[in-house]
DNA sequence: TTAGTATATACATAATTCCATATGTTTATT
DNA sequence: AATAAACATATGGAATTATGTATATACTAA
C-alpha cells in the first residue's frame, strides 16, 4: 500500500466514511453502509469494490450479505493513519453511526451466533 | 483541518510530497521544490497555493524567495498522520531528498544566518 | 417455480481535477 | 534603467473520476 493510493482512495466522501466505519465496527455489510451513508447501492457497492481491488478492504460472502472488513495484511501505518483519523475527529462520523443505530433488521452476524 | 479535505489534498502526488518533504525539512522554497520534484515551476506553485489554501501550510516572503512550512496552528492528528506516513514509508521521498541535496546554490535562510 | 432481497457491474454522461502555456509582479543585479 | 530570477495566476483544454440508471447474478423464501 503506497502512501498515495491510501490517500486516493480516502479522498472521497463515500470511500472515507466507509473505511472510518468499517474500522470502528469491525465488519460491515453493504446494506448497514447504504444505510449509515444514506446513499444508494450502486454508490455504495462500487466504491467498496474500489476500495477492495487496492488493497484496504477484503470481503466474504456469507449467504445473501457480503461483509467487507479491512484487509488482514493492511499495513500497520496505513492502520494507524486510520485510527488517528477516528481519533481526531471524533464527530465525523456521529451521523452515520446514528443512522447506523436507527437501523432495523440489521443482519446477524455468523461471529455473534455461532 | 476536516479529513475530507485533508485527505484530497495529499490525493495528489504533487503535493503530497510537497508536504512530506516540507514536513521532513521545516521550510523550503519553490524553487527548491521544483528541483526536489523534478517539476515546472506553475506546477508546484499552483499545487503549494492549493495547500495554503486548505490551511495546510503558511508562507513567509523573504527577498525574492518565498518559504512554506506547516501551518502553525495544524491540527495535531494530521501533523502526526504526515509524520507516521513519512515513517510507514521510508523510501518514498529517497529521490526527491537526493534531488534536494544534488541541488547547488540552494538559498540561504534567514534562520540559518541569523 | 416465482418473487423478493442483496449485491455487482456496464454504460453514458456529468463533474471535477490537472496541466502546459502565457503572462504579470516583485526583487535583485548590472 | 534594463535585465534576469523567483514566484503567482489566468485560461482553455485534456484527462480523470464520480454518478445515476439499467440490468445481471446469487441467494432466500414462499
Amino acid at each position: 500500500m503506497n502512501p498515495l493510493s491510501l490517500f486516493k482512495c480516502l479522498a472521497d466522501d463515500t470511500r472515507l466514511r466507509c473505511m472510518l466505519l468499517i474500522k470502528e465496527q469491525g465488519e460491515l455489510c453493504v446494506c448497514e453502509l447504504m444505510q449509515a451513508l444514506d446513499q444508494i447501492q450502486p454508490k455504495v457497492s462500487r466504491n467498496l469494490a474500489q476500495l477492495r481491488n487496492c488493497g484496504l478492504l477484503s470481503s466474504k460472502k456469507q449467504g445473501q450479505w457480503v461483509y467487507y472488513r479491512l484487509k488482514e495484511d493492511l499495513a500497520p501505518w496505513a492502520d494507524d493513519l486510520l485510527e488517528m483519523t477516528i481519533k481526531g475527529n471524533p464527530n465525523f462520523l456521529a451521523d452515520n453511526l446514528r443512522n447506523l443505530s436507527n437501523m432495523g433488521d440489521r443482519p446477524e452476524r455468523a461471529s455473534l451466533c455461532c
